[in-house]
DNA sequence: GTCTATAATTTGATAGAC
DNA sequence: GTCTATCAAATTATAGAC
């Protein structure tokens, strides 16, 4: 499959007006003429490099995915304190919000999971897998003590209810609906932090 | 416009089918020909009944949010304890994926709010409206003393979380998903609820 | 790699018979 | 109220010239 390596100018072109086109509109909400427009070459040419909708929308999901983890960083790094990396989580998905003013693609392509050709799916399925694993490392940091079950519950939390944070501000066309949940976010899911802007970490209280 | 008092039942199974096409595949996943084919009549007379496509999907949109208000009920009848209709409200979403074996609409529209013609847009919205006032009343009732913010936060958190957990049940074909992170939401919401499986209501304690 | 041209299908929507 | 027939536009995708 392409892509394997190094995406070409083109194709990196391709990939990003194919990601924003689905981060507004959904996976049946563009088209090939869509992306050749936003790209300026013709629908043949985008059919050059992706020779199906499934293989781009794949690809996407795919680069997706991965520069999301990558900006996440290792849950394991000592130098983070866990709770720094979940506050880094949740900016992660206002930036989605605030600076791209899109959706995440793992909220728009797992609502409509059911519409979606079966590697996409897959894809989707993964993101959600990768990062529930990433979260429950953090968590098992943040409380070694507690069960590794309550961990990915948490982890599970958290990821939905950003996923569905998004849905709500866009819906509401108010992004401090986000920015009210993150807060509260903040306070439930890393007990160190009080809801004040206090970024600071106590000793280690509670 | 149709509907405005009693729907025939070609209108009614025709809003079935399309709802549940929605529910499935969102906005663009469905063809009038797909509402024709599975009513048992052709396209022109389901354009008879909603003339356009907006109309249908604003319609579908409509008499969701109208029969989910309705089960809900008054969130200030006093015979019904504030926790217990909490309860309700995520028992109410998880019939959704259990039973319907589907996204909440809302879930689904919200996500590809910007692909949606204006009045399907604007009944989209108000399903949240609504949802937040209606929670943000039986929060105040919980917890009489919090200040009217604090209330209306918790009911965007639960609505958020509610709708990110569908996603991710979907997404991840385990219903489970769904079960944990609402046991989890009844612990946090509710504190007169413990995570174990007693429904029964302790005098007054913390 | 990008183009023109086009095939094959599907889409939302309408006209008019019954 | 439902049908047949049809339209104009859009869709995914391919063939072949440059």
């Amino acid at each position: 499959m392409a892509l394997q390596y190094s995406p070409t100018v083109t194709q990196t072109r391709i990939l990003d007006a194919a990601e924003a086109r689905i981060r507004r509109y959904g996976y049946h909400g563009f088209s090939f003429r869509d992306i050749a427009t936003d790209v300026g070459i013709r629908s043949a040419s985008v059919h050059y490099h992706f020779p199906t909708k499934e293989d781009l929308g794949t690809q996407v999901m795919r680069r997706y995915s991965a520069r999301f983890l990558h900006r996440l960083g290792d849950p394991k790094e000592a130098a983070q304190a866990p709770h720094n990396l979940l506050k880094r989580y949740i900016e992660g998905f206002q930036k989605l919000l605030v600076e791209d003013k899109m959706m995440c693609l793992y909220g728009i392509l797992g609502a409509e999971i059911c519409a979606l050709p079966a590697p996409v799916r897959d894809e989707v399925k993964r993101f959600g897998e990768d990062h529930i694993k990433w979260l429950k490392t953090v968590y098992r940091r943040l409380n070694p003590g507690q069960k590794k079950k309550t961990s990915k519950t948490k982890a599970l939390c958290l990821l939905a209810s950003l996923e569905g944070a998004l849905i709500a501000a866009r819906a509401a066309e108010d992004t401090k609906y986000f920015e009210r949940i993150a807060s509260e976010l903040m306070r439930t899911h890393s007990p160190l932090y009080t809801n004040k802007k206090n970024n600071k970490v106590p000793s280690a209280s509670r």
